[in-house]
RNA sequence: GGGGAAGUCGCAUAGCGGCAAUUGCAACAGACUGUAAAUCUGUCCUCUUCGGAGUUCGGUGGUUCGAGUCCACCCUUCCCCA
C-alpha cells in the first residue's frame, strides 16, 4: 500500500501548527517540520516554534535540531527530511509535513538537483569581490564561464549571480550544467493542504502573535544572540529589527512595529510562492 | 493680541520660474534550484489603442509665453512672546 505524505502549507501565522497537530492526532502519526528557521535550536520565540505542550502532544522532527552556526540549506534539508519521512513510513501509513518555507517544501515534493555545497571561505571571497569590484565585473565572469545561465539569471540579484559563480569556481563547470530541473519521483503519495486566510485576518493574527512573542521574552532571546547577529540564520524577521534596536538605530516601539510589517510582507511572499504550487487543496479558515 | 515657520500624490521628504513633480517607507503584483523569514524585480494621480491624453502641489485671485515655485488676500497647523 502506498504511503501518504500530508503536506500542510500556508503563510506564517495562518494556523499551520494547530492544524497539523490536529491532523496528526487524527491520523495517529508524527510531524516533520519544513521551516528554515525553526530548525535552529537557538531560535525559539521569534520563529514561532510550537510550544512545549504542542511538541509533547505530537512528536515533531527537524525542529531545533541544528545550530545557527551550522551552514544549513535547502539541499541538506531535503536529505534529512526524506530520511526522516522514510523512516517514519516504516511505522506509519501517513506522515505529516508542515511548514512555511516554500523552497524547502519544494525540495521534498519535487527534489532538488544535485550540486555542490559552497564552502564558507569561497562565499566570503566572492562577497568580498562583490563589494570591491562590483556586480558588473562578476557578471562578466559569469557570462564568460556560463553563457546559458547568464542569459537567464536575474542580473540585479547578487545572490543568484554569486551562487552560480560559487559552483563554477568550485567545480570548473558551468552552473547551468547542474541545473537539470529534474523532478524526483517519490515512492509515496503527496497530498498538499493549503491553509488560507483573508489578508485582514492574517494581519490581525500577525500583530497579535508579535505582541505575544514580545511578552514571552523575544527581546531577551534576541539579546542573547547578539554575538551571532551576523550569521545568515539571524537575518530573520523578529531578530534583525531587535538587533537594530540594540544598536540604537531605532526605538523599541519602532522595532516591534517593523517586525509586524516585515512579517506581513513575508507572509505575502509566501502566498506568492504557494500560489503557483500545483495540486494544492486550499482550505479557507 | 504681537512675532516667526510651514501646508506637495497613504505617511515622510525633495523641489527655489519649464514638472505628473525627487527620494524613502507603506501598499499592490511578481521572480525564485543550496543564505529562502533570505535576496531581487515591476507598479504606485486618472484614463489609455502605450503613441499619448486629462487633471494635480491648502483656497481664491493676480503677475508671466509658462507658477508647486513670484505677489495679494483668506483658511489651517506648529513654535516663540503676551
Amino acid at each position: 500500500m502506498r504511503k501518504t505524505l500530508y503536506t500542510v502549507i500556508g503563510a506564517t501565522a495562518s494556523g499551520k501548527t494547530a492544524y497539523a497537530i490536529d491532523l496528526a492526532k487524527k491520523l495517529n502519526t508524527e510531524i516533520v517540520s519544513a521551516d528554515s528557521r525553526q530548525i535552529f535550536k537557538e531560535m525559539n520565540i521569534g520563529v514561532a516554534r510550537p510550544s512545549e505542550e504542542e511538541l509533547s502532544s505530537v512528536k515533531h522532527h527537524l525542529i531545533a535540531s541544528w545550530s545557527i552556526t551550522e551552514n544549513y540549506n535547502a539541499a541538506r534539508y531535503e536529505k534529512e527530511a526524506i530520511a526522516v519521512i522514510n523512516q517514519l513510513f516504516t511505522k506509519y501509513d501517513d506522515v505529516i509535513l508542515c511548514g512555511g518555507s516554500g523552497m524547502y517544501i519544494n525540495a521534498v515534493i519535487n527534489g532538488i538537483d544535485d550540486m555542490p555545497d559552497t564552502p564558507t571561505d569561497l562565499r566570503n571571497t566572492l562577497n568580498g569581490e562583490l563589494k570591491s569590484k562590483g556586480l558588473e565585473i562578476l557578471l562578466e565572469e559569469l557570462k564568460a564561464k556560463d553563457e546559458k545561465y547568464y542569459a537567464e539569471v536575474d542580473k540585479q540579484n547578487p545572490r543568484r549571480v554569486l551562487r552560480a559563480l560559487e559552483v563554477i569556481r568550485l567545480t570548473g563547470k558551468p552552473f547551468s550544467s547542474f541545473r537539470k530541473n529534474e523532478n524526483t519521483v517519490r515512492n509515496f503519495d503527496i497530498k498538499i493542504i493549503g491553509l488560507q486566510r483573508s489578508r485582514e485576518e492574517l494581519t490581525e493574527r500577525i500583530n497579535k502573535r508579535t505582541d505575544i512573542m514580545i511578552k514571552d521574552g523575544l527581546t531577551e532571546e534576541v539579546r542573547s544572540l547578539i554575538p551571532f547577529k551576523s550569521l545568515p540564520a539571524l537575518s530573520t524577521v523578529g531578530y534583525r529589527e531587535l538587533f537594530d534596536y540594540f544598536d540604537n538605530k531605532i526605538s523599541f516601539d519602532q522595532a516591534v512595529e517593523l517586525i509586524k510589517i516585515h512579517t506581513r510582507q513575508y507572509a505575502k511572499r509566501q502566498m506568492t510562492w504557494f500560489r503557483k504550487t500545483e495540486n494544492v487543496q486550499w482550505l479557507t479558515l
